[in-house]
RNA sequence: GGAGAGGUGGCCGAGUGGUUGAAGGCGCCGGUCUCGAAAACCGGUAUACCGCUUGCGGUAUCCAGGGUUCGAAUCCCUGCCUCUCCGCCA
């Protein structure tokens, strides 16, 4: 949610900036439509609650010296009468208000890329190598299906597509993933948290899952509840409607969680395997930082993303996300795509964002700088990393001709063994 | 799941229809005192919105949402949460 303010006082930078999102800035100027008649009202409204407020003293004053205070109670009724519809108009113009400013979408950077598709993206970085080998390489389907290492044919008698089995070594090397991407980020200074895998309404949309992305949320209707689609939604929302200390910033969580995503209308595509999944598993990393710091707080959280690739030796590449496939939320995104030599093709395994003051504004939080009045804080977060898909690029880039998976050396203390097959 | 008790400011805690944004205490900030500190004393100490704008005025907020009333922290209804007992359970 963008300030109400800001729209107010540069409402030609916001069209700008919504514009460069692709979507249409007549929103902006509903806004303003709506917020002057809110406020017009507001003005008519506490005027006379102003003088409800006098005039009950009066009556008290009046009752306590025994005089008749009839005549202006019967006024008084009316005005009652009247403040309730104004009250009632008021809240329905607040709600509308309130709808649509949660639909705009937060304004791009300044150092963000104009665009008009994803083919505007641009690669700033990459590492590694494209890894040669000599034989043709397998798809980590093919791999994980003849080691026996993930099993979903089971997993869709069990549950449904898309929720596969790990299995024995499979299990075990994706636990080993979780460890090793928690040690890191632990190492790197982030808190870990075990967060709940459900979250209320209040959280979904604190994020911004709802009200558009209800459809991606698998959701317990009998309490109102939804399975998080990642752990940046419990995470981000820890600290929701409070007042941070100040010496509390800056604060860095990690957390490993499953994450459960209906992926509604993605079928056919690029599904495969371990591409898309409805359940995966996941280390988040989140930031809750002084405005100030934040875009440099952005690129900390993408070294801190890319590290455990290196390590890995996977090679990779880091796409700063232009204007127009950035998404609703962030102001600037970095997607980090690996090499997926049995595809030859890259496969997204992390998102690094900063969402400026949009998240913590729809959430409330905020801290005192230098004691004075309280100010939203920025939030940021990043994927370090979604699990299926490094899965997948370990097991292509390190599989043998005989259809074995060496498992990467950082791996060996996790895993227990270094051959898989 | 059944029965009961309760949710008041950063914290503790008073307040059961009328200047109560809310006594008192603690904490915190400023000041006096002191060589300095402690103690003591004095003063200050919420958030959001609206309006004029160095500041001031208004409105709202005593878990949340409704209701009764000229007037609600206080009365009524619903929901959420916490605690105690019983049941169930990893």
């Amino acid at each position: 949610m963008l300030d109400l303010k800001l729209i107010r006082e540069h409402t030609d930078l916001v069209r700008e900036g919504v514009r460069k999102k692709g979507e249409d800035p007549a929103s902006v100027d509903e806004v303003l439509r709506l917020d002057e008649h809110r406020r017009a009202l507001i003005q008519e409204t506490e005027g006379l609650k102003s003088r409800k407020n006098t005039v009950s003293q009066t009556v008290a004053r009046m009752k306590s010296k025994g005089e008749d205070a009839q005549a202006v109670i019967d006024e008084m009724r009316s005005v009652a009468d009247r403040i309730k519809v104004l009250d009632e108009e008021l809240k329905s113009e607040e709600g509308r208000l309130r709808s649509v400013l949660l639909a705009i979408p937060n304004i791009p950077h300044e150092s963000v890329p104009a665009g008009k598709s994803p083919a505007d993206n641009q690669v700033i970085a990459s590492w590694g190598e494209p890894p040669v080998i000599d034989f043709p390489p397998k798809p980590h389907w093919e791999l994980l299906e003849k080691l026996r290492i993930i099993d979903f044919p089971r997993g869709t008698k069990v549950t449904g597509a898309g929720f596969p089995f790990f299995v024995g070594k499979g299990a075990r090397l994706e636990r080993a993933l979780i460890n090793f991407f928690l040690d890191e980020a632990a190492a790197n200074g982030y808190m870990e948290l075990i967060p709940p895998l459900l979250v209320n309404e209040a959280s979904a949309m604190g994020t911004g899952q709802l009200p558009d992305k209800e459809d991606q949320m698998y959701s317990v209707d009998r309490d109102r509840l939804f399975l998080i689609p990642t752990a940046e939604v419990p995470v981000t929302n820890f600290y929701r409607d409070e007042i941070l200390p100040e010496n509390l910033l800056p604060v860095n969580f990690c957390a490993f969680t499953p994450c459960f995503r209906r992926e509604a209308g993605s079928y056919g595509k690029d599904v495969r395997g371990l591409n898309r999944v409805h359940q995966f598993d996941k280390v988040e990393l989140v930031k809750l930082v002084r405005p100030e710091h934040s875009y440099e707080e952005l690129e900390t959280l993408r070294r801190d993303a890319e590290q455990p690739l290196q390590k890995l030796g996977l090679y990779y590449h880091v796409l700063l996300m232009c204007s127009a496939d950035l998404g609703f939320t962030p102001a600037k995104k970095y997607d980090i795509e690996v090499w997926s030599l049995g595809q030859q093709k890259w496969l997204e395994v992390s998102s690094v964002s900063n969402f400026e003051a949009f998240q913590a504004r729809r959430m409330n939080i905020r801290y005192r700088p230098g004691g004075g009045k309280p100010e939203v804080v920025h939030t940021l977060n990043g994927s370090a990393l979604a699990l299926p898909r490094i899965m997948a690029a370990v097991l292509e880039q390190y599989q043998t001709p005989e259809g074995k998976v060496i498992v990467p050396k950082v791996l060996h203390p996790y895993t227990g063994f270094e051959v898989i097959g």
